[in-house]
RNA sequence: GGGCUCGUGGCUCAGCAUGGAUAGAGCGAUUGGUUGCGGACCAAUAGGUCAAGGGUUCGAAUCCCUUCGGGCCCGCCA
C-alpha cells in the first residue's frame, strides 16, 4: 500500500470521528509528517479549534482517544502533539511489505486520474527558419514531460507540434535565398537549420538596414507564401520542410516525439478562420468598431485589457486570428477540415502524422487530434494573447478546457554572453534569433556529450566505444532535461555554458549514478529474491528509503494535478539521496546474514525500479553503468 | 502610464496551492571519511531580521494591502 492509500485510510478514520460528532463540513489535510513527528500528520484540531472555540490540544486529545479504537493493521500508534497536530505512526513491518511488493510492478503508482479522457498537449511550435536554442529546449522538455506524466495517470494524450510555416520569419528566408544571393546548399554540410538561422536569416535581417526596397518585398512575399500553389509558396514549403526535418533531429535526439504536425499554412488555406469568425459574430463575441481609433476593425474586448483587433479595417485578419481557429480545432469545436497522412515513424516506433488538405493523401481512416482538454505550452511573454484565447474557449465550451501552460524564458549569463561575443553589464541577457545571439541546442548537447564520454572513459577502462557513447547520450540528454525542469516554471533560467557542464551535487548524473550503483549490487548478487522477512529493516537509512519509495504516488498525483514537472524532478533527487545515504551506511552483499542480504537486495531492487520509473516520466534514461 | 511576474544564507534554488511543530537542499568555504557493494559519493561545521513596512490570525516565508528592487508584456507586425 503506497502512501496515497494510507493517507486516504487515515482520512477516513478522522472523518468517522467528524460524522459521529456531526461535524461534516470541515476540510482538513492529511499528509506525510516532517521528520521527527511520526509518519502522517493531520491538522484537524486547529480547524475545529477555530470552529468550536476550544483549545486545539484538548480537541486533538479527544480525537486521539476516539481514533485509537479504529486503528487497523497499518497504523500502529496515534498521538496528540502538544502543539495540536495529530500524528500517526505506521506499522512499519506491514508497511514495508506492501510497499516493496507493490513496487516490483511496472505499473507501480499508475493512478487513474484521467479516466482515459482525451487530452491534447501542444508544445515546441518553433518557427521553421532556424535551429533550436536552449530556450526552445525548455518548452520542448516541459511539454514532453507533461505528456508523460498525464499518460502515467491514465489520460489519453496526443501531442502536437504547430509549425508556423507562413510567417514573416519564413519570408525573410525566401528573401535571403531569392534576393540576397544565399545558396540553397549550406557549406561543409552544415545542418540546414543552423545554416538558415545563422547565415541566411541573420544575414538577411542585416541587409534590411541598408536596403529599404528589400523591406517592402517582405510583405509581398508574405502574401505570396499564404497563397496556395504560387511558385513562392511552393518554394517556401520546400525550405521550411527542410528546416523542420533538421529541427526534428534535435528534438528526437532529446527523446521527444509527437503524434501530429500541424502546418499553419494549411490552417490558413482550410478557411477555418472564416468558420470561427462567423461563429464569433453570431455569438456576439466580437464587434465592428464604428468610430474611434479602431474604426472599421473587428475587435474583441476583455476586462482589464485594451480591445484587441482581430480583423483590420482592410479586412485582413491579424496574428491572433490564426491562433483562435487552431485552438478551436484542438478542442473539436469546429468541423475538422483535415486529413492525416504519415509523416514518418519515429525512433520509438511512434507514427508521426501531418495534416493535409488533400483527402487523397490520407493514409488512414479519419483520425482525430482534438480533445476534451487542451494544454498549450507557450512561454509567458504570450500570456496576454493566451488569456484572450482561454477566455474565448471558455465561452465556447462552458468549461476550463483550454489551458495555457506558461513558463519563464531562458536568458544567458553575462559570462556566456561575452563568450558569444556580446559584452554586457547586465547580469543576464535575452537571446535573439534575429541577431544570431543564442545558445544552440545541438552545440550544448554536443559539449555535454563529449565531457561525459571522457568522464565515463576515465572511470571505466573496460567499456567499449559504443557503450561509452550510449552512456554519454543518456547522461547528457538527461542533464539538459533535468536542468530545464528542475526550477519552477515561473522562474527565469539564467543559462551559463560553464555551469551547465557541472555533474556533481543536485544534477541528473548524481541521480543516474545512484541507479548505476544499485544495479551493480544487483548484478553481483546471485541470490534470487524469494521470501523476505520484513522485520529486518531497522536502520534509519532503510526506513527512509522505503518511505521515499512509498511516496512516489503522492508525487505523481501532485505533478499531474498541478501540471508541475519539477515535482517529479525533486522526487528523483530525494530518492537518489535516500539511496546514496543507505548505500554508504548499510552493507548489502556483505551483510551479516543471508536473510539480511535477501531483504536488502529486495529493497535495492525496489529502489532501482522506482527510480527508473520516475526518471522515465522525465524522459531520462537509467544506464546501469556510467 | 497600464497589466503580469519574481525577490528565501556569498551564489543557484525547494518550501507558498491547502497558514501550524525545528525554514530545507545544491554550489562555494572549512573539516573528516575507502583492511567495505563504484569517491559523479558520504558525514560534519560555519552561513538566514524568508526584500521592507503594515494588516488578518491564537499562529504568517505561506493569505491581503502598500512601498522598493529585478524581469516580461502592452502595434490595423508576426
Amino acid at each position: 500500500m503506497a502512501f496515497l492509500k494510507i493517507l486516504e485510510y487515515t482520512r477516513q478514520i478522522i472523518s468517522s470521528y467528524l460524522t459521529t460528532n456531526d461535524l461534516t463540513d470541515v476540510s482538513f489535510t492529511v499528509e506525510p509528517s516532517k521528520p521527527g513527528f511520526g509518519d502522517i500528520t493531520c491538522n484537524i484540531a486547529f480547524l475545529l479549534a477555530k470552529k468550536l472555540h476550544k483549545n486545539p490540544q484538548d480537541i486533538s486529545q479527544e480525537i486521539v482517544e476516539f481514533c485509537s479504537k479504529e486503528l487497523g493493521s497499518d497504523i500502529k500508534n496515534i498521538t496528540a502533539h502538544p502543539a495540536g497536530h495529530i500524528n500517526f505512526e505506521l506499522d512499519f513491518i506491514n508497511f514495508s511489505k506492501s510497499v516493496l511488493e507493490e513496487s516490483q510492478s511496472p505499473h507501480y503508482c499508475d493512478i487513474d486520474i484521467g479516466k482515459s479522457k482525451k487530452i491534447i498537449v501542444e508544445h515546441t511550435s518553433v518557427n521553421p527558419n532556424k535551429a533550436l536554442h536552449i530556450g526552445h529546449v525548455r518548452n520542448i522538455v516541459i511539454g514532453d514531460i507533461i505528456t508523460r506524466i498525464l499518460k502515467k495517470v491514465n489520460y489519453d494524450v496526443h501531442t502536437l507540434n504547430y509549425v508556423d510555416d507562413s510567417g514573416l520569419q519564413v519570408a525573410d528566408l525566401i528573401i535571403g535565398f531569392k534576393h540576397c544571393g544565399f545558396s540553397e546548399d549550406p557549406p561543409d554540410n552544415e545542418k540546414f537549420d543552423h545554416y538558415c538561422g545563422d547565415t541566411v536569416y541573420v544575414g538577411t535581417t542585416e541587409k534590411y538596414i541598408d536596403d529599404k526596397d528589400l523591406e517592402s518585398k517582405r510583405h509581398e512575399i508574405l502574401k505570396a507564401i499564404e497563397d496556395i500553389n504560387t511558385e513562392t509558396s511552393i518554394f517556401a514549403q520546400k525550405i521550411t520542410r527542410k528546416v523542420l526535418d533538421a529541427q526534428l533531429k534535435t528534438v528526437w535526439n532529446l527523446g521527444v516525439t509527437y503524434d501530429c504536425l500541424n502546418f499553419e499554412s494549411q490552417i490558413i488555406h482550410s478557411k477555418l478562420w472564416d468558420n470561427i469568425f462567423s461563429k464569433l459574430k453570431s455569438q456576439n463575441l466580437v464587434r465592428l468598431e464604428k468610430s474611434g481609433k479602431n474604426e472599421g476593425c473587428w475587435v474583441i474586448s476583455s476586462k482589464d485589457e485594451d480591445d484587441k483587433i482581430l480583423v483590420r479595417s482592410n479586412g485582413v485578419a491579424t496574428y491572433i486570428a490564426k491562433d483562435i481557429p487552431y485552438a478551436a480545432w484542438k478542442l473539436g469545436i469546429i468541423n475538422d477540415p483535415f486529413s492525416y497522412k504519415i509523416f514518418t515513424t519515429q525512433e520509438n516506433n511512434q507514427t508521426l502524422y501531418e495534416t493535409t488538405l488533400d483527402q487523397r493523401d490520407s493514409d488512414t481512416n479519419k483520425l482525430s487530434f482534438s480533445g476534451d482538454k487542451v494544454i498549450t505550452v507557450i512561454d509567458n511573454r504570450q500570456i496576454r494573447l493566451q488569456k484572450i484565447i482561454t477566455d474565448l474557449m471558455r465561452r465556447f465550451t462552458g468549461s476550463d478546457s483550454y489551458i495555457h501552460l506558461g513558463y519563464e524564458s531562458v536568458t544567458l549569463s553575462s559570462n556566456t554572453s561575452s563568450i558569444l561575443g556580446f559584452e554586457t553589464s547586465d547580469k543576464s541577457v535575452q537571446m535573439s534569433g534575429r541577431k544570431g545571439f543564442y545558445v544552440d541546442a545541438d552545440l550544448i548537447l554536443g559539449n555535454l556529450h563529449d565531457k561525459i564520454y571522457n568522464e565515463s572513459k576515465n572511470r571505466n577502462s573496460s567499456l567499449s566505444d559504443s557503450e561509452l557513447n550510449s552512456i554519454a547520450k543518456s547522461v547528457s540528454v538527461g542533464t539538459i532535461r533535468y536542468e530545464m525542469i528542475k526550477p519552477d516554471l515561473d522562474k527565469i533560467i539564467t543559462f551559463d555554458l560553464e555551469t551547465s557542464l557541472k555533474i556533481e551535487g543536485d544534477t541528473c548524473s548524481y541521480i543516474q549514478y545512484s541507479y548505476a550503483r544499485a544495479m551493480r549490487i544487483l548484478e553481483k548478487s546471485n541470490n534470487l529474491i524469494t521470501s523476505v522477512n520484513f522485520s529486518n529493516f531497522t536502520s534509519q537509512f532503510e526506513i527512509n528509503l522505503i518511505k521515499k519509495i512509498a511516496m512516489y504516488d503522492i508525487q505523481v498525483s501532485d505533478a499531474a494535478k498541478n501540471l508541475s514537472p519539477k515535482v517529479i524532478a525533486r522526487y528523483c533527487y530525494e530518492l537518489a539521496v535516500a539511496f546514496s545515504s543507505f548505500y554508504e551506511h548499510v552493507m548489502v552483499l556483505n551483510a551479516e546474514s543471508d536473510e539480511l542480504i535477501k531483504s536488502r537486495l529486495l529493497l535495492v531492487h525496489s529502489f532501482s525500479l522506482t527510480l527508473r520509473n520516475a526518471l522515465s516520466l522525465l524522459g531520462i534514461d537509467s544506464p546501469s553503468r556510467m
